[in-house]
DNA sequence: CGCTTAAACCAATTTCAAATTGGTATTCCC
DNA sequence: GGGAATACCAATTTGAAATTGGTTTAAGCG
């Protein structure tokens, strides 16, 4: 191993790499143009860099620059490369810690008439007969959940939790899974949170969506179980 | 009241604006074509729509269109508009019911190796003498604890509520409201957590965390309270 | 050859202007 | 006046160009 580079001074460098001007939200100037600052090439550069990353010194993202913080995250990312990131457990394991937070702030503060509203839509889940009919009534109850919670911050991040459990190509996997009697379970399971939330009782309201969510992920965990057996 | 108009039959028209070819994500066509294919101005096609979204029928949102299902999130409207309806109270109330579920999960599953640098990271917040100092090192404990988590969706959520945090003007404020005295409560904690995540107690981590939350949340409680009476 | 530098190229992200779409005000016509 | 057509406003999306970290290839040099 060589601990020190005969040269340049690699401990200068570092020194001189966070010394370097960094923006407001503790951006370094583009490799291109830190290389040439420090006079050295952007391979060794590089090099340097690739060391305080693993030193956990730096942050690096692909076409957002060199950061001493973790970088903000900004308008692009979301969504189109997140969804091959994430798999349908990591999923299910957010829902499971989001969903009956809302479910509780939704028996706090949900208005008479919101109330009303959710019960309208826990008779539509129970009357659903289909699969599709089902998912299109448990996708609007459980918005109307998180809208209720009355949290703008809670609401746009259970939206991109829906919006990538839709991309995703787990939707026919998910049908395929749902047996007639998941179905009647998991409606009956609406009610008991329907119920707790106009109740006003908070922890009632979380305990049930706890309960619902566990039944979801244990029926995808079947249908997986089944379908992986080829 | 009128309970029904005379010449056009409300109702039918409401069925068709519900048949009319909605893409597959559940968009219903732009105001301007939808009135052509109804032969209706924009102003009576306007009203009927008003009324179903009341009904909760159909959503609208102002650039993305009118829906038969909530709409999808996407790309833009993050952050930048977020921050304006987002108040401090929303960001710790969701800060309270996350954190400490990626607490619980970073202790088990972090490696040995992402424990050796939280409990160096701690030391860093245990070593900060100015608010600065404290600030930037409490931001990446509790950052490397969202990545110990090892729940890319969880990760991706924690850093947006961490970018609206750094985004909104709040800054000053909860600087001017923690004391020297809330910094070494806060630290204190902040080796609760580490510990309780290395030993890999999960719940513990998860109570030590919510302590630590709580705390957070009262010292901004009092400071708000006494820079609001001016 | 073997190694580093330099250059070229690739891929993820941001930026910015134009187009789309719901929301609002104005004008016009009976 | 009242409603419809029009024009205009504001939020969002879309797409191309520019930015930036990542990777490969070629050049230079011992």
């Amino acid at each position: 191993m060589a601990l020190s580079h005969p040269n340049p001074p690699e401990q200068a460098l570092r020194e001189a790499i966070l010394n370097a001007g960094a923006s407001p939200d503790g951006r370094l100037p583009p490799e291109r143009i830190l290389a040439a600052q420090l006079s050295i090439s952007r391979t060794q550069l590089r090099g340097i860099l690739d060391a305080m990353a693993r030193d956990g010194l730096i942050f690096r993202r692909h076409g957002q620059g060199t950061f001493l913080q973790p970088p903000p995250v900004q308008a692009a990312e979301r969504l189109s490369t997140l969804a091959r990131r994430v798999t349908p457990r990591d999923l299910m394991e957010v829902r499971l810690d989001l969903e009956p937070a809302l479910a509780a702030h939704a028996a706090r503060r949900g208005s008479a008439e919101d109330k009303a509203r959710l019960l309208q839509l826990m008779e539509h889940s129970l009357a659903a007969d289909d699969i599709e009919r089902y998912e299109h009534a448990d996708d609007l109850f459980h918005y109307k959940i998180a809208e209720m919670a009355g949290n703008p911050l809670f609401l746009s991040l259970f939206e991109e939790i829906r919006t990538l459990r839709r991309a995703g190509d787990w939707q026919r996997t998910r049908r395929a899974a749902l047996t007639g009697d998941d179905i009647a379970r998991l409606s009956a399971l609406h009610r008991d949170i329907a119920q707790s939330i106009c109740a006003g009782s908070a922890e009632d309201a979380r305990a049930a969506m706890r309960q619902h969510l566990q039944q979801v992920s244990g029926a995808l965990r079947r249908g997986d179980a089944a379908s992986g057996e080829s």
